[in-house]
DNA sequence: TTTCTAATTAATAATGATTACGATTTACAT
DNA sequence: ATGTAAATCGTAATCATTATTAATTAGAAA
């Protein structure tokens, strides 16, 4: 997702444009890995030292919440990125080194056909970890 | 799992028989849901007043090293359950009311086929939530 | 059975991530 | 330009987890 849909979103929903917001949303344009709060805490105190943690998590759970970004934990610490552009449903596969991921076109949803009746099924998370072809 | 299974792994490993540890074991072996150690504390201090965070966390970590345990992260705590008696690879769906799991005889890996030439895939997770038949 | 030693535990403090709060500042509609 | 709700700052509080140190205990060896 580029900056522009990102506001297009954030102003639909009523959200004001700030200087904080739209850096915290720069950076993950900028960077397709999965960052944790400090991460952005740590670049971001470099352009803007007055910058809080209230203020970082505030905004990445207003992002994750418009699904301007997604979210996932890695190692015991939430983890974040800009949501993907393509439409269609997919997976990750997340290298544990650089923290770059790759879409696996495959949802196991698909084949799991009548394996839980009587459940209701509200969500899943399929993910694959490893290493990416540059850091192996 | 079985207590007597467990122990004997621990046993194998050169861990010493107490009361604290049979207890953990125990409440794992009638609870068939997925526990957090504070969960865990709580019940265990009716019988055990004296039980210690510390005891808790060691413990289930070696529960977890030696595969007596299995772990997973829900709603950004850790949760810890038996591991399941089949021995066949599965994952599972987690009822997010009761907490208590269904084995899912389905690995997605197993239909990934090619899709991640060059890449070193080390682990995957597969989960599916939602609310079991009785919560329903 | 008694003794010895390393493993285990208790009690508590420290850490690290995340959330909350009151005061101040800012975006933007009027 | 002004008013007001939203956003941010600075900091403190909270919650889960880990570390520390001293005391206790299981199990081996004498």
């Amino acid at each position: 997702m580029n900056l522009q849909k990102a506001w297009d979103i954030l102003k639909d929903n009523g959200f004001k444009e700030t200087s904080k917001r739209n850096q915290i949303l720069e950076l993950f344009v900028n960077d397709e890995r999965y960052l944790t709060a400090r991460d952005l805490l740590d670049v971001m105190q470099k352009d803007y030292p007055s910058m809080s943690y209230d203020t970082v998590y505030r905004n990445l759970a207003t992002f994750v919440s418009l699904g301007i970004l997604e979210e996932t934990e890695l190692s015991g610490e939430r983890h974040f990125r800009m949501q993907c552009e393509s439409d269609s449903h997919h997976h990750h596969f997340i290298c544990m080194d650089c923290g770059k991921i790759k879409e696996v076109p495959l949802c196991p949803m698909d084949l799991l056909g009548a394996a839980l009746p009587a459940y209701e099924i509200d969500n899943h998370k399929f993910e694959i970890y490893g290493r990416c072809p540059e850091c192996k």
